[in-house]
DNA sequence: ATGACGGTGTGGCACCGA
């Protein structure tokens, strides 16, 4: 079983790449973000006759928006975090069956936060916290479990092509990364982190300054499974291909695949 | 360098992202 996730930065404006990106990478699963249109406007039929007939889309018009396209029928949609008021599309999860049973594959468009200090950090802060509980009471519920998305935060330093001076800036702070860690703490793993892999990989790079071709970006898309997983996770990569592609995201896919048998 | 670049909206720029 092969799980993607990709910030699409506007599906409307990406979708003939992310088609062209599913014909190359069949994956069973793709996890977007920033959809940035509401459910009226998810291009369902290009998906289906892609092979992804089974969509759940939470959508919301200009920001936000997430959606899991997939090639197997999808049980106990779930849209936002339960428990947390949320006028923001932000979360959405569904539960998919393997011949090893039910796993459960949330994805999330973390908050952003802004800056340090600012109502938006905050909001980012209670919003995590809202995550972690209910994310506490869904692996509760014994399925193994997959954290997907872009969560808009750096682990550790190896996650920035600039530890020292982006110290303590947003993506970069102690709180972030101490949520990080929370997340962790509920019995997660960072799936990237379970190889070695290259000095300096990234998943977004500004679109600005040429930061694609100098590699100034920043890891802050991650697949988290549920340590239970763990001896199943086979690989872990992020394609930075897409990110070469005319009119890119500045986000490019992280995938991951699961030997369930 | 409170900028750059790119997407959205009902626009002539402002807001947001990271």
């Amino acid at each position: 079983m092969k799980i993607a996730t990709w910030n699409v930065n506007s599906l409307a404006i990406r979708l003939p790449q992310v088609v062209e990106w599913l014909s190359a990478h069949p994956v069973d699963l793709l996890c977007l973000q920033e959809l940035k249109l509401t459910e009226d406007k998810f291009p369902l039929e290009a998906l289906q006759a892609a092979g992804y007939g089974h969509c759940a889309v939470f959508g919301q018009k200009t920001y936000n928006g997430v959606a899991i396209l997939s090639r197997h029928p999808l049980e106990n949609v779930h849209r936002n975090i339960a428990g947390f008021e949320d006028e923001q599309a932000r979360v959405v999860a569904a539960t998919v069956h393997t011949p090893a049973g039910p796993l459960r594959v949330v994805n999330g468009y973390f908050v952003n936060g802004q800056a340090p200090g600012s109502d938006k950090f905050a909001y980012k802060m209670r919003w995590l916290d809202g995550l972690r509980q209910w994310l506490a009471a869904e692996m509760s519920l014994g399925a193994p479990l997959v954290l997907v998305g872009d969560f808009n935060i750096t682990a550790d330093d190896r996650d920035t092509h600039d530890p020292e001076g982006l110290r303590e800036t947003i993506h970069h702070t102690s709180e972030e990364r101490e949520q990080f860690q929370a997340l962790l703490s509920l019995g997660l793993v960072d799936a990237f982190r379970l190889f070695e892999q290259p000095e300096k990989s990234y998943s977004w790079w500004d679109y600005r300054e040429m930061a694609f071709r100098r590699n100034k970006g920043l890891r802050i898309d991650h697949i988290l499974v549920s340590q239970a997983l763990q001896p199943r996770v086979r690989s872990c990569v992020i394609d930075r291909a897409p990110r070469k592609n005319e009119r890119p995201s500045d986000h490019t896919p992280v995938v991951v695949e699961l030997d369930l048998g």
